[in-house]
DNA sequence: GCGTATGTGAGAATGGTTATCACATGAGGG
DNA sequence: CCCTCATGTGATAACCATTCTCACATACGC
């Protein structure tokens, strides 16, 4: 169900519209910097405030989603299931499948699902501890 | 008790013991601005990128890990058990409980096992997929 | 068509992190 | 002890992904 649309209810443009399609045509993760020199690469143009606000909408629709990052460059990808899940990154091509939520799967399961060999992995879970329910939130670092 | 050496092979100073300890002192995950702002409370200095340095080193021995981010600034715990594990790193107070590594525990068992309730999380797996398997880097960054 | 809320883009600003480089110092050997 | 020199220090500049600014352009409801 891709009727969902990259912008929500925000406006169209030129600009986004080539965005967007790069997104749905790379098909696999992309940092802004990929995604900029694709669309560079197909004549199109589109400077680079444009390009990190379009990838910042396109992930509150929803549409998109952020996978992690690469280097120090944040990764994104196309994200059709509205249902939560996670995310299987190639670090040879940079497909991403996605995968079922519960974090009872485990790598055996990614190999068995997607043939899917995992050599690293970041698992960090945040909320709140014991003592600190229900609290708020860790202010004081100032910035 | 920590018979593992803060700075592995590395040379001591007293600006490292000051970070060690101070380290070791917080108990709980810091950023590097944390730490400089602990040290700077208790009258020790050290300029940024010795406490930049300090932390790589301890990092690189495996004393100290890296947990994840608050906002754009890295996180950083102690790190005693040498075992793979993963973290649990409270919002509120900024503790870090270690949890076994396998994904197959979920929210509920850090729930169970520590009181912790899980607001959010975090999992993205690296590794090579069914078609690249084994294929070089994606290296095509060229930045 | 008009008006205006919204998008665009060049460039400056931000902010965490890393590199530079002159100087200081820990620690092993004599 | 003292020498040596590999290694650590720190002020500062550089880096670089990302965000902000602001003047201008334009989508789209009326």
């Amino acid at each position: 169900m891709a009727d969902r649309l990259p912008y929500g209810s925000g406006r169209t443009s030129p600009q986004r519209r080539a965005i967007a399609s790069m997104a749905e045509e790379l098909g696999r993760a992309f940092t802004i910097d990929d995604l900029e020199r694709a669309l560079r690469r197909k004549g199109k143009r589109a400077g680079v405030a444009t390009v990190y606000r379009a990838v910042a909408a396109m992930e509150e629709s929803g549409w998109l989603e952020r996978v992690g990052v690469r280097g120090s460059k944040a990764l994104y990808a196309r994200c059709d299931s509205p249902a939560h899940h996670h995310h299987l990154v190639c670090t040879s091509c940079g497909i991403v499948l996605a995968t079922d939520c519960p974090l009872e799967f485990a790598t055996h399961s990614a190999k068995a699902e997607h043939g899917f060999t995992v050599t690293e992995h970041d698992v960090t879970l945040y909320g709140v501890c014991r003592d600190c329910r229900p609290g708020p939130e860790l202010g004081e670092d100032g910035d």
